[in-house]
DNA sequence: TAGATTGTTAATCGATTAACAATC
DNA sequence: TAGATTGTTAATCGATTAACAATC
């Protein structure tokens, strides 16, 4: 199992290199790399070790190979299919945001409470009255959830998807949820980093 | 200075206080806060030692006074102004999202470069064409900016950012910016949350 | 008092960076 | 070769947790 920050890393150096190939770039220096991730060459290189990767020494690493290799050790062998809860505003501007960006993750349907939009087909994806959250859930094999339902139903919200047998839930919500061991939670919290801004902002100052 | 995560978690604890403040909870236990945050009241008890604060011992931490607290360590004495730009789905969705959240953080106009948003009222904030970037966070002393444009845009939005004086930089992009040691910057990147989601329940399962 | 809770130091854990030999 | 680059170990830094004396 590989460190969160380097996940996270993975994840950020492949979308770069995806921008490299498109550009005609075939091969990549680590130093290269960290400039345009703004982190250090040790850093990459590191990070490179766990994919167990080596480099065509002294032309930097193959630009299609690292994508490939970091495919293999980030990315599940099928595709992992995701529910959006909420589609309000925010779930609505993250499914568009979403749609076609991950091969390996697909958004196959949406849940509300709105009569409005529930029956419809919001941003290419098919939206679910809540009730059928179980039903659907398990039909279509959903393993991950992202959560955008106002704040006052966040918590019961959380509980059903839990039920349902979700596996891991992107939280957009402000509140802390409280989901047992094996669901992995991923706090997404706009305020808090917005704060985190504001604090740093005027501490340089 | 604090620590980042004490101040992101200085963050959640008041929104937390906040909660517990409306339903009537004048007192509060490290090890209660603790369990709502899904973290150890030891946890709790180290950051609450940056805050410079003492509980009416045994009776556990007064909530009104810990909200304050947290005021004076993370918020700015003046109102910090905010701008959001792109108002496409994502800056529409964060910009209801926020409006009135914080008090001390005021979101005071947005950017776009579409005709039909430019010039309205968009979640109840100003719309403003991308042209007139720096001369409104000039005049409106905007400090911190809300990047939501499309990817192909976002370096050279966040340069016009930096040009214009926006002292700190929420990135909604997927687009790792290049900006100078004094603009603070905090990624905000959907996309690695996800994948790091996928990861982790892959692996656990 | 006895038990619960806090505040703080020391130990541990995890992540980053420095240093450098190996390679082309 | 000489210079640039990589891969890896050891050192450092920062954040979390364990341990425990002090307090009510």
């Amino acid at each position: 199992m590989l460190p969160e920050k380097t996940v996270e890393r993975l994840s950020q150096y492949r979308r770069t290199l995806l921008n490299c190939l498109s550009l005609g770039k075939t091969h990549i220096y680590s130093h290269e790399l960290a400039e345009l991730q703004n982190i250090t060459a040790v850093q990459v290189r590191r990070d490179i070790m766990f994919l167990g990767f080596s480099s065509a020494q002294r032309k930097g690493y193959d630009v299609k190979e690292m994508i490939d290799m970091i495919g293999n050790v980030i990315d599940s062998d099928e595709v992992l299919n995701v529910a959006v809860i909420g589609m309000g505003n925010l779930g609505t501007a993250v499914t568009h945001y979403f749609i076609g960006k991950r091969p390996k993750l697909n958004i196959v349907a949406s849940f509300d409470i709105d009569p409005e939009r529930y029956g419809q087909t919001i941003a290419g994806v098919e939206c679910f009255h809540i009730d059928l959250l179980n039903q659907i859930i398990k039909d279509r094999n959903i393993t991950i959830g992202m959560l955008t339902v106002p704040t006052e139903v966040a918590s019961e919200t959380a509980q059903k998807m839990h039920d349902a047998g979700i596996r891991g839930i992107l939280n957009f919500t402000t509140v802390p949820l409280n989901v047992s061991k094996n669901v992995y939670l991923e706090e997404y919290d706009m305020i808090t980093s917005l704060e985190k801004v504001a604090y740093f902002v005027k501490k340089q100052g």
